[in-house]
DNA sequence: GTTAGGG
DNA sequence: CCCTAAC
């Protein structure tokens, strides 16, 4: 990451030399930096991880740094290379002891907040030079984290992408001293990009910030200060500076870009965090204790705690005509706003609690305008759909191609209902209706579900429970099916229904299909009580054929005057055999 | 986990 | 279809 920004030149060589791939920031321009940095000793792992340097290779450059500080020679050697960079890492403090500094956020938590500051991060234009370097940065070292984290880490980390060029800060006490102007050219040299801001603590503590916030490497027990080649030890006492030594790891990982889980990156978010608001308090020319100072400061550091639902839902529509490019990379990257799962594997939402899919427009990877618009009531469900493919089959033809399957060879008649319904029902030949169902069902089965049972197509509530996708029409299979099932078992007992007569509909649940006994009751009471001739095909929806409709009624009526119990109900049920039972219905 | 019933 | 109380 930034390690190597404070690495100068000989970083970068050393990166180059190696080839080192897209994760580390190898083609950075590097600049010269000056005193107020201290630095930290890496070596330059053939994969572009970096290395804690060994003592010995931090001596083979100790005459060099103290020789001339700012022209460092590259120490090469094979298979290894040492470099210098930043150093970030501090003296071992525990989280506990930043605790105070939490608390904080806490107050400042609220969205607007957060938005204001976000955005004052986000607006000024990313010089297109930088432009690369960021969005490979971040490409790499984000792109896998969970999409609530992006923010944070653009907003956190992306000012830190931009090389700083120190040679602008004459040393972090001297913010003080600098005019409102000198500010906002040190901002500039800092972050890359004109700030308007006229508030003059804001703009020392973004700079320091920026400054702080930009190396984080391990390494070894040495650091390197002012010229001055300290034991991290020894030094502690007089360098505020130097954060906490935890925090290390969490950095590492960022550096090494692991893709690991979410929690462990968003705990070096949050590690971060707390890092820079400590670190920005040491810089300290400014007083904590002044509330509107604190104001100011927390509204930063609140910009990277996670973003609420809601705030997400609004700023999706400033992010999204934000004109810089900066709007561009959350979205394409790793948006949290836009989880396009499509191209994304399901297992990298995570199931936790920050996943909410909001949405998944596209499922074909088509690219929508993320989160603009979130449902605040029921979000949609192809989302998680699409999800549960991914996951359970690692795709959806599979499914689909198991359900054609499983139904063509299904015992049962499902699949020509015409035929199932003229040998059960002679009565009732006239089933015409039969194939735009089948289509519709087909249909269905091809957009959104698929008979398998893993794969129910649901999606997430708010409330954290799942919601299926769009509505899915009965058909006059499934109704047949069901008024089976409910002569065969009783109604009543809809889990075995579900279970016995609708194993290949997975889709419809014990639920369902007490929900649609209910309505076919309803249906077959409510228009005419003896309504064999009953044309209901005026209903845009299935039309329930007149024979069902009777047997629902009748099998409504048998019910209700035999069993209220369910074993007698069952029995009888079980008395018949299904054409059996239906014929003597009929 | 199911079922029943309201929304 | 969802939600939830009741079982």
């Amino acid at each position: 990451m930034e390690t190597v920004a404070g690495a100068e030149g000989v970083d970068e060589t050393l990166f180059e030399d190696r080839g080192v791939g897209k994760t580390s920031p190898s083609t950075s321009p590097t600049k010269h930096v000056s005193d107020p940095v201290v630095y930290k000793l890496v070596r330059v792992e053939g994969d572009g991880t970096l290395v804690p340097a060994t003592d010995d290779e931090f001596m083979e450059v100790v005459d060099l740094i103290n020789d001339n500080p700012n022209k460092m020679h590259i120490v090469e050697e094979p298979g290894q290379a040492v470099g210098i960079s930043m150093e970030d890492s501090s003296s071992g403090k525990s989280l506990s002891e930043l605790s105070g500094f939490s608390k904080f956020e806490d107050v400042y938590a609220d969205a607007e907040n957060l938005e204001s500051s976000i955005q004052e991060t986000a607006a000024p234009v990313a010089p297109s030079s930088d432009m690369d370097q960021m969005k490979q940065s971040l490409d790499a070292a984000e792109c896998s984290k969970s999409p609530d984290q992006i923010r944070e880490s653009e907003s956190s980390c992306a000012a830190t992408s931009l090389l700083p060029d120190f040679s602008k800060l004459k040393g972090e006490i001297c913010l003080d001293n600098l005019s409102i102007r000198e500010l906002h050219d040190t901002f500039r040299a800092t972050f890359g990009r004109v700030t308007t801001a006229k508030d003059k603590t804001w703009l020392k503590r973004r700079i320091a910030m920026g400054l702080t916030n930009s190396c984080d490497v391990p390494s070894t027990s040495f650091v390197i200060k002012e010229n001055q080649i300290l034991k991290l030890g020894e030094e502690e006492n007089s360098n505020n500076v130097n954060c906490a030594v935890e925090t290390d790891q969490d950095v590492v990982a960022i550096n090494d870009q692991h893709t690991d889980s979410d929690n462990s990156q968003k705990k070096q978010l949050e590690d971060c965090q707390i890092i820079s608001g400590k670190r920005l308090r040491n810089y300290g020319p400014i007083e904590d204790s002044q509330p509107e100072v604190l104001s100011r400061e927390q509204k930063s550091v609140k910009r990277l705690r996670k973003p609420t639902r809601r705030y997400i839902e609004e700023v999706s529509e400033v992010e999204h005509h934000e004109p810089t490019g900066r709007s561009v990379i959350p979205a394409k990257s790793c948006g949290w706003d836009s989880p396009k799962s499509g191209d994304r594997p399901a297992k990298n939402v995570s199931p936790d609690r920050r996943t909410y899919v909001t949405r998944l427009d596209s499922v074909a990877g088509l690219r929508v305008p993320c989160i603009s618009r979130i449902r605040r009531s029921r979000p949609r469900k192809d989302i998680m759909a699409l999800v549960g493919l991914y996951h359970s089959s690692g795709g959806m033809s599979g499914k689909l191609v198991s359900k054609t399957s499983r139904t063509s060879s299904d015992p049962k008649k499902i699949q020509h209902q015409g035929i199932e319904l003229v040998e059960k029902d002679n009565q009732c030949m006239t089933i015409e209706r039969v194939e735009p169902e089948q289509n519709l069902e087909a249909k269905h089965g091809d957009s959104s579900g698929d008979a398998s049972k893993d794969n129910i197509v649901t999606v997430p509530t708010a409330k954290g429970g799942i919601r299926r996708k769009h509505h899915r029409a009965w058909t006059i299979a499934e109704v047949m099916r069901l008024v089976e099932g409910v002569s065969r078992y009783g109604a009543g007992r809809w889990s075995e229904i579900k279970r016995l007569a609708f194993a290949s509909y997975s889709y419809r649940t014990s639920v369902d299909l007490k929900d649609k006994w209910r309505n076919l009751l309803k249906a077959s009471f409510a228009p005419a009580p003896t309504d064999k001739g009953m044309n209901p095909r005026k209903h845009v929806s299935a039309p329930i054929p007149a024979a069902i409709l009777l047997r629902v009624r009748e099998l409504a009526e048998l019910h209700a005057q035999a069993s209220p119990n369910l074993s007698t109900s069952k029995l009888v049920g079980c008395g018949g055999s299904v054409n059996g039972t239906r014929s003597g219905y009929l």
